[in-house]
DNA sequence: TACATATATTCCTATATAGGAATATATGTC
DNA sequence: GACATATATTCCTATATAGGAATATATGTA
């Protein structure tokens, strides 16, 4: 199997840089494509590809204005990375703190138990 | 060009649903490859392909025990994308806001201005 | 209608999978 | 060392890009 369809979902989406990119320039309003090939240095069916990939995955919204297309960022089609994302906050902490005493035990017994290096 | 490796960010890496599941599982605490095989119904072959592109980024940390490895999730490895996706939290609220008021303002202008449907 | 502008789609190619199959490597035990 | 167990790597194939090139579609204007 290959790798699932970057329209699949956000995930896929995200996955690359340029769109990234896209979403950030296109978060505090919306812009016509041409803007957004100006500022990606991209060609602009590129741009338009990306911004296809986007809009199906529900993380850009599209009106038309005359014959423009002004789009923006759908902060909201971010949640569902962001609340996977946020599972993990819990354990940060934590986690550093445990593989640091673990650290320091395993240094102990290297001390005072073996000769182990 | 392709798309990017999967072993070039965190964004790549998590992009395949597989994984996601991975490190929800090996949140918290160490397993074997063995559980991971059990609990994820891969091959095995697959499973230790998945790990090498999670521990590639960063995102599992690895310790031999015997002849197991035990892997667990390094969850500050989340914190990359994490900050990434909290940029649009701000945005949610006030998008969503921004929009409803143009959805009225054109609504209203569609009722006293033109015969506009 | 003819033409210019703005954006989208199609065709093409090199590349990178994800999983299956087979095999290799590492470690523990007898 | 011989063998079993645990994990990793290699080889293979179908698939899905991302961008370049060319073309198609949509809209505004004269």
């Amino acid at each position: 199997m290959a790798r699932a369809a970057t329209t699949s979902d956000v995930f896929n989406a995200v996955a690359e840089p340029r769109r990234r990119e896209i979403l950030i320039f296109l978060l505090d309003r919306e812009r016509p494509v041409s803007d957004v090939v100006e500022k990606m240095r991209l060609d602009q069916p590129s741009v338009s590809k990306h911004l296809r990939v986007l809009h199906d995955v529900g993380l850009v919204r599209v009106r038309r204005n005359g014959r423009h297309k002004l789009y923006q960022t759908r902060a909201e089609g971010m949640k569902p990375l962001h609340e996977w994302a946020a599972i993990f906050e819990r354990y940060w902490g934590r986690q550093l703190l445990r593989v640091k005493e673990r650290a320091e035990q395993m240094a102990r017994a290297g001390e005072t138990v073996t000769g182990k290096r």
